[in-house]
DNA sequence: GTAGGACCTCGAGTGCACTTCATGTCAAGA
DNA sequence: TCTTGACATGAAGTGCACTCGAGGTCCTAC
């Protein structure tokens, strides 16, 4: 039932970002407007679901300003965004899966030198 | 039997790259050094192949850097450097399926506002 | 009462991978 | 002859996602 409010420090610590970054995410407008306490931050435990939801997106390869624009839809909008990302996703992960197998083909060819390596450029 | 030789806007076409990469690759060293006639760079078509494993090794997650390195290392250290790439990028691929799921259960959840939907925060 | 640590703001700096700009050369075609 | 287009150079600019530095506040502990 206590608000259990976070500071900026132990909010940085659960979610692995900075101190540095959380204030730049605050200033960007992708953490809903901190309280302050005597002019210091106060999160309530809501924002580490909202900074592993920023940082999920940006491994999905959304950019910060389409993750705020994602969080500030109230129209609904954000579901083409999502659904033409989760496109690139896809092809993304082709490619990632391309790269693996030439990685895989290149460590087990025996070459010393890449650059004259057949498996560098069979791929 | 002929040379073949490809201008920088001959190579920028067929490999997808900008003339001004091109340059920029050049300038770092990361393709084969051009020669010149009448002072314009040709190109090779090795060096198409070259470029694509740049290409394949940036979506890969290296830096140009890294492949510079890669690429003209003839000690055989590179092997390291994939190695542990291969490693990244497997987890990489992991975060990534995650982030697809994410927004594949954001997409059917039905909620208008993402910032208030369970779907973002459960993940 | 002073040292330390966590916090604050604002502005500038960073690294990567290019891109843009200003200025110039050169060959081919109308 | 003159224009057009592709090419050249070097330096500066761009966008993103932070990061750093300077200078200041506030609280706790010794």
């Amino acid at each position: 039932m206590t608000p259990e409010l976070l500071s900026i420090g132990k909010l940085a610590d659960t979610t692995g970002l900075s101190v540095s970054a959380v204030r730049y995410y605050d200033q960007i407008g992708l953490i809903e407007t901190a309280t302050r306490v005597g002019g210091k931050r106060r999160f309530t435990s809501e924002t580490i679901g909202r900074v592993n939801f920023v940082q999920r997106s940006q491994d999905a390869g959304f950019s910060l300003e389409e993750i705020r624009q994602i969080l500030n839809d109230t129209a609904g909008g954000w579901h083409d965004l999502v659904e033409s990302k989760l496109d690139e996703l896809t092809k993304r992960r082709d490619r990632l899966n391309e790269a693996i197998a030439m990685l895989s083909e290149i460590r087990e060819c025996g070459c010393e030198v890449v650059a004259t390596c057949k498996a560098s450029r069979s791929c």
